[in-house]
Order: C-alpha cells, then structure tokens, then sequence
RNA sequence: GGGCCGUUAGCUCAGUGGUAGAGCACCUGACUUUUAAUCAGGGUGUCGUGGGUUCGACCCCCACACGGCUCACCA
C-alpha cells in the first residue's frame, strides 16, 4: 500500500538518485556564502542610492520557499534566518546545469551566487551564475498561502509552524529581544546574573507542587526547583547585594492558557530596598523593556490598549477585595467565617478543606483579577498567604508585599523579604502544620539549610519574582502562554 | 478531573446511511521576467483508534486517544 505521503517521498528519494549519480552530494559539508539574505538586499540598496550600476555578486544560501518555472527560464524564492530573496536561473546563462534544477524541491536548501539587479517588477534578485544543492528535503512542507492551521500540530512541529508563518517567528524574536531587554535593564543598574541549583533536596520558595527526581549515586530523591528565591536570598547573605537569575521553574501543577509546568521565571534581590522601591523599579523595567520591544509604552493586548506608562495605580489588597467583591476580609479572619461570605456573594466552588489564606486567594483570583486590566499593583497581603514577605511595622497581620496584574493576569510578585531567622522559622512550622492539616501539597515547605544561612544574619532586602512568559504574552498579545513557549508541554502520543 | 467542540489526502478545508471531493503541494507536458505564475493532463486516502447498530457506516451509537476552549486546579 502506498500512502500519499510515501508516493511524495518515494519521488523525492528518486530525485536523489538521479542527484547522486551525477556524483553531487546532496548533503554536502561546507558552503562559504558572503553574504546573508538581508545583508545582500541591503548591500543592493545602498550600491543603487549611490548610484554604482554593476552590483558585485553574491554568494548566498537558503531553504527554497516558492519555485515558478517557466520553461528555459525560472524564479525561485529562498530565505534564510534574516529574510528571503527571489533567485532567477536562465538556461542561456547556466546551460547544461540548468536541467539539474528539476531535481529541487520546495524545501530543499540551495546556495547561489549570481549579481544582484531589480526584474521589472522591481524586485530584487540573484541572477544565478551557479548554484549548489546544500540539503535535500524528503518530506513536502506545509500549504504556502495557509501554513500550518491544526493546533496541535504547530506545537509539536513547531519548526514547521516557524518556517511557515510570519507572525510566529516574530513572538519569539520579540521574545528574545524582551528578554535581553530585561538583562540589560538589571545589569544596567548594578545586579549580578547567577545562576542557582535546578535539582534541589527541598523545592520551596513558593506554594507549588514540585517534580520528583532520584539521584542514582546519592541515591536520594531531589525536587526540580519550583522557585529561584530561596538561593538567591542566600546570597544576598553571602554578600551579592543585587542579584538576579532568569530561568526555568517546574511546577506539578494543571496546564492551561496561562500555565506550563515549565516557566521562565526572572527573580531580582536588591539589599537595603524595600518592596515600594521594587515596585518603581518594576514600573521602570516592564516600560523600559516595552519601549525596547515595541517602540512605544502601550501595547494592545486581547483587544484593549495597555498603557505602560509609569506611575502605575496601588491598592491594597483589602481595597481592591471590598471594591469588586464587597468582601471585607479583616471582619472574617476565621476560615469557616470568610468561607460563608464567599457563599453569600456567590461563589462557587468553595472547598470545605482550604485554609483561609486559600480562601482568600479565591476570592482574589474570583473577583479582582478580572478587573486589573490596566497595570495595578496590589498591596499588603495577609501574613497567612505570605511565609517569606516581611510584615507591615503598623499592622502584623499584613506583609509588605505586591502582586502586579496587567491584562487580568498576574505578572509578579514582590515583597519586603522576612530577614528575621526566629521569625521565618515559625512561618515555615505554620505552613508545614497546614499542610498536615489540610493536605495540601501546595503548600511551602520548611527549608533548614536556608533557616541556617538567614540565622548568620540577612540585610533588609527587596525580592522580586516575574513571570516572564506572561510578560512576553503581553508584549506580543498572545493569549495562551503555548503561543509564547517554542516547545510547550503536551501528551506524548 | 467535569462540560462543550474538533480529528477526512503532505497542507488548508468541503462532504453524503449507498463507488471519497476541491484548492495548494506532488507527477507528466508546454512556456526566457514570474510574484499564491499560467495552461493541459494525472490521483497518491486505515475519513483519529477500537467496538456496536445496519443489507451497507466517513456519516448513527458506545468507549478510548489526542487537541482546543472552558470550569475546577494553579499565583
């Protein structure tokens, strides 16, 4: 039985054939081009504004994207990793080597040298003086005009859906634009770059459930590291003053629009600053790196315009809960109180064994993030959602710490960092004593050689977390964290 | 995990309880300035998988797989 599919191939392999029997190698080693694509149509460019009539050739090389044949003469577009360019063969020109052109395909790689001149629709092309095949294709690339449209093919192929479409290639050039954006701005005002342990003997730091891992030699289980924090806090006590990391988290958690169960996280720790000093500091990062990216403080995002531009709005979290859910979370510090408001203001879902730090989050996610769609920050959360964040001098049931939303989605998360090592101690017995309580596997986890590290002293510090794949959501108005991600977590088939 | 939707040629998509369709791609031929080239001809399919109903299933039913959205979960 022959498939379609193994017709196309089969066709494509006698095509090789006929190629090696001609003793061309099809996958040849080297090939020494002068030019890129890009750097080529620029040189054309610049030869024509100064008025050079004789352009010198060019050597360049690509993937064959398009192919119009048209008997002794034909066009071919190729493109490469800057742009893409039309290639002109003519048999009076190539003779006997014109004929071998039959056994390209679309897909194929190519390099050709050739001057460069404008065909009357004023496009500019190598006229091929030769040619050399750099790699055969053996399987058809997708529909030209419609590329890859089935979802879950574009993610799996993605190198498919990056060849095919535009759109794509440019969310993750702005990806890694954004990103060294975010570099440039931190190392720009001091910090260090470091880089942290993935596989860790305990995964705290955050309210995550973490992957399990078992080193053969130590024969021991590991985590892989479900935040940067606490490493990175051990050293602001070893003495780094600013420091910052950007890098993978895992989390065993559901997927969805918003979540993959390995994110980029940037984590910044600054001594002596306070979380009102990283909130300006957060403000100047996200619209210094938008500038970058975008050119400009606003960027559309799922059909509304975001304005960037600094200062952003503050609430505090109890404004923001009694405003868009006429909740009043001080008036019901007790779990089994807040969990009846809940019911009274309509919520479903409400699980009988969450804590009331959960509680209040849902409360949070519910009714408040929705409405945060320009940029906010949302101030002062309960010491109950918070085992690392430092309390409020003035009230010690809230911590200093913020959460910023932009679009409805949370895209860091900061605090005053807790530095009291008795303190801290007990917060982590807190949340070891919910977990038991509530089994709730989510829940931070005590660490003893941190608490050993902050009981050797720790200055007064300012943390912050970003969600980097969102913050790239944002700047390419993406609405799931897949389209931001090259290769985002699916089954395997 | 629940609900809804989807899965047909390499790609994009139509389709009917009675022989499986189109465009692109591909193959053959024509063509020396094309731009989704054009013109003439060609058809290369496990209709997601497995059961069931039926004289007959791509279509109807059930289960499963994978994916999307959504709720739950999750900062």
């Amino acid at each position: 039985m022959t498939t379609r599919k193994e017709y196309i191939q089969e066709q494509r392999l006698a095509k090789l054939d006929r190629i090696r029997s001609r003793k061309v190698d099809p996958y040849p080693s080297r090939y020494q081009r002068t030019h890129q694509i890009s750097e080529a149509i620029a040189l054309f460019e610049q030869q024509e504004k100064a008025g050079i009539a004789e352009a010198p050739p060019v050597t360049v090389a690509g993937r064959i994207i398009a192919s119009r044949d048209m008997g002794k003469a034909s066009f071919m577009d190729i493109r490469d990793g800057s742009g893409k360019i039309q290639l002109f063969f003519s048999k009076d020109k190539l003779g006997e080597e014109y004929q071998f052109l039959a056994d390209l395909d679309l897909g194929d790689f190519i390099g050709v040298t050739g001057k460069l001149w404008r065909t009357r629709t004023k496009e500019i092309t190598v006229q091929a003086s030769g040619w050399v095949l750099l790699s055969k294709s053996l399987l058809p690339l997708p529909d030209k005009w419609h590329g890859l449209t089935d979802v879950e093919k574009r993610y799996r192929q993605r190198y498919l859906d990056l060849l095919t479409s535009e759109e794509v290639r440019n969310i993750f050039r702005t990806r890694s634009r954004a990103i060294s954006s975010l570099r440039r701005f931190l190392d720009g005002r001091g910090f260090l770059e470091v880089e942290t342990p993935v596989l860790q003997a305990v995964a705290a730091g955050a309210m995550a459930k973490p992957f399990v891992t078992h080193h053969e030699a130590l024969d021991r289980d590991l985590y892989l590291r479900i935040a940067l924090e606490l490493y990175l806090k051990r050293l602001i006590i070893g003495g780094m003053d600013k420091v910052y990391e950007i890098g993978r988290v895992f989390r065993n958690e559901g997927i969805s629009t918003k979540h993959n169960p390995e994110f980029t996280m940037l984590e910044t720790y600054e001594a002596y600053a306070d979380y009102n000093a990283v909130m300006k500091m957060v403000e100047e990062m996200v619209s210094t790196v938008a500038q970058d990216v975008l050119g400009a403080m606003k960027a559309g995002f799922a059909g509304t315009t975001i304005d960037l531009t600094p200062p952003w709005p503050r609430m505090t979290l109890r404004e923001a809960t009694l405003k868009y859910s006429g909740i009043d979370f001080e008036e019901h510090p007790e779990a089994t109180d807040l969990r009846q408001q809940m019911l009274a203001h309509g919520m479903a879902g409400v699980d009988e064994k969450m804590s009331w730090g959960r509680l209040l989050d849902q409360v949070v996610s519910t009714f408040v993030e929705p409405k945060l769609i320009q940029p906010t920050f949302l101030m002062d959360y309960p010491v109950e959602m918070s085992p690392l964040a430092k309390r409020k001098p003035d009230n010690p049931k809230l911590v200093e710490r913020f959460e910023l939303f932009v679009g409805g989605i949370e895209m860091a998360n900061s605090f005053t960092e807790l530095n009291d090592p008795m303190e801290q101690r007990q917060r982590f017995l807190q949340q070891e004593k919910e977990r038991a309580a509530y089994g709730d596997e989510e829940t931070d986890r005590l660490d003893n050689d941190f608490l050993l590290a902050m009981e050797h002293g720790m200055p007064p510090t300012g943390g912050l977390g970003v969600g980097v794949d969102r913050l790239v959501m944002l700047l390419t108005d993406q609405q799931s964290i897949r389209e931001v991600i090259l290769f985002p977590q699916l089954r395997t088939v």
